[in-house]
DNA sequence: CGCTGGAATTAGAGCGCTCTATTTTTGGAC
DNA sequence: GTCCAAAAATAGAGCGCTCTAATTCCAGCG
């Protein structure tokens, strides 16, 4: 019998039907039901819920989509579960799905192009409403194609054509400067990020932000990590020239050189001053306190998915290949997509200071 | 019609029907060529490909999921996204998930326990093979319970009845005192974990290696945080008795002792050594190369797939009550359930060393 | 006592796919 | 040409749900 458990089987689940003969009642008042209709009786509401327990009843999550022909779910792409960046966007993406009734199925990239082209095509095959990308690497054509099929926006990473949510990162090294130059640093050294995603924004930041100060631009090469960020003050060192102030292309790229500097002797802030980018949670640690640059990721993830509920709402989504009455295609119409640029913020901890006297 | 694009609209998917009409085949040779059957003639294959190419035909992962009654995803529920060893363990999961041929499903239970009871229905729902649990917060009598209508196995946490895969944190503490003792150390004191998770089967093995060893057991209170490392030092400190090595709960605490003691004016691992634990990203950066106890975590998540197959390749999972012949339901057959053990290992770096010879 | 209208309930037609059983086609062998 | 087996293709019955339209129920009223 459907439902009733057998000792050590792989019962089939108890279906509506079988909750409904139970419950002695029809198929579509057991629907209602579930679905927390309020035009049911109390009393056969009881019988049906006592029935749907003790067959331990759920409903079948493919059935309902298919009669449905829609999901309630958006699909986040998260290009990798271990930075923590992407991991606070989503956060925001929960709280603001969790406000709109929706729910959110989470599907990592794993760092890889394909995996990102995988996971997008497993989720227009679950009919999500749409996906967000997170630190997408997926192929920008391949983005534009599917965007067309489904709303879409993309954190991070700004893709021509489609919706995208990004943090101004040339004002984000600019607002760093101009706090280092305003405690009275004029010799300030950029660790850049190499060709990392947001590394060119930054350095062009500071290199226009140094111009408009009168001031030398330094840029040493980096490259996001660690261990770039000590190499980075080794190669200073082995210059002969000890940095005075240093802005560093991410937190990570700032503890490294933190690290560095203090394996040498020389004191945060006293001798020099750091500023990192990011605000990652290691920013805050007590003991490194690292000034840096924060961008709101939280608000970053909620932005995201009021695109998706504006988009599914007004039922506009670029399919941007027009037809005319013959059929032939025409010319493809302006792009409706949406860039929004957030700014971000300084956050002061405790390793920029004044430059010593004898430097100023 | 349905597939042709619209300007601005969102028009309903192509189905395989759709498919088949424009390829001049039956819809059952379509659903053939889509799941990649060899019994199809080039020619015709050829066809299907390309009238589903035109129509951007994606199929509809509900009804497939739907008349195939199986779905192949495996779910994984994650108690907290920003814990870098969770994320870790979902790595094992994914490579060993590919190597069977499954998919992955992840939810993120937001560290509430009715983010993971939610999390958990909506994967029964959808009818996943099996759901591992990574660090969770659920009720236990909740995870017995659904543990009973598909294979369910908890990582890091022990449950009753159910599938588990821990590490023997008994042991690793014992490894690491058995470790400082060889170092020469005499003198260890634990900063502890509190009530967090892990934290009583440390601390028990602490205790027992130092009652091993002839010596003092010695514990200050923490809780698994920075903070927590930082405040236990100023206690000792405080006490007038600077430590000499410390076994940490983790490795978070393990830094926050760290920074703590260097500002003190202690160095490590000449003044002080220190063992962390949990073999974090954190430990292996460069300038704090902690010394620390590592639980494989990517092999965890590995053999916790492997559990999930083997028990859906067997059809057992512990439908655990039994009904005579006349419905009534018996006692509890004893379960069957399968706890895996795992022994961590120590990993070292830089911050423990011998005593200074004095204190020897 | 028959009517009426709103509330409660139900019948039944899909949703888009898979899969078994069946039919059609193909290519030798005779 | 005929016959046959194998290969290729198809018909059609579900899978478990939702939703519209239709039906039943039940006061309350004239």
């Amino acid at each position: 019998m459907p439902g009733d458990p057998q000792p050590n089987g792989s019962r089939r689940p108890a279906t509506m039907q079988d909750v409904a003969e139970r419950a002695g009642v029809s198929r579509a008042l057991v629907s209602l039901v579930m679905r927390g209709t309020s035009k049911v009786s109390a009393e056969r509401r009881e019988a049906v819920l006592r029935a749907s327990a003790e067959l331990s009843y759920r409903p079948n999550a493919a059935a309902r989509t298919l009669a449905r022909a829609r999901t309630d779910v958006i699909g986040v792409m998260i290009d990798d579960l271990h930075n923590p960046f992407f991991v606070d966007v989503v956060d925001g993406i929960h709280e603001a799905a969790d406000r709109h009734g929706m729910q959110i199925v989470l599907s990592s990239a794993r760092r890889r192009q394909d995996g990102a082209h995988l996971a997008i095509e497993e989720m227009i095959e679950m009919r999500v409403e749409g996906v967000i990308l997170i630190g997408s690497r997926a192929r920008h054509s391949f983005v534009r194609a599917t965007s067309a099929l489904m709303p879409m926006v993309s954190v991070g990473v700004p893709i021509d054509d489609v919706d995208s949510i990004v943090v101004d990162d040339e004002i984000g090294a600019t607002i760093a400067v101009d706090y280092l130059v305003g405690l009275g640093h004029r010799h300030i050294v950029h660790i850049d990020g190499g060709d990392g995603g947001g590394a060119a924004p930054r350095r062009i930041g500071f290199f226009s932000a140094m111009s408009r100060h009168l001031l030398v631009p330094r840029v040493v090469a980096g490259d996001f990590t660690e261990r770039g960020g000590v190499e980075a003050i080794e190669t200073m060192l082995a210059g002969g020239e000890p940095p005075q102030a240093i802005l560093a292309a991410n937190d990570l790229t700032a503890i490294g050189a933190l690290g560095r500097l203090s394996a040498a002797g020389l004191r945060v802030p006293d001798d020099v001053s750091i500023v990192g980018y990011d605000n990652t949670s290691l920013a805050s640690m007590a003991h490194l306190a690292l000034t840096t640059i924060d961008q709101p990721r939280v608000e970053m993830g909620q932005r995201a998915v009021e695109r998706i509920v504006e988009r599914r709402e007004n039922n506009r989504f670029g399919s941007r290949e027009c037809h005319d009455a013959a059929g032939r295609r025409n010319a493809l119409p302006p792009s409706d997509a949406v860039h929004q640029t957030i700014t971000p913020s300084l956050v002061v901890r405790a390793t920029a200071g004044p430059p010593r006297p004898s430097e100023a």
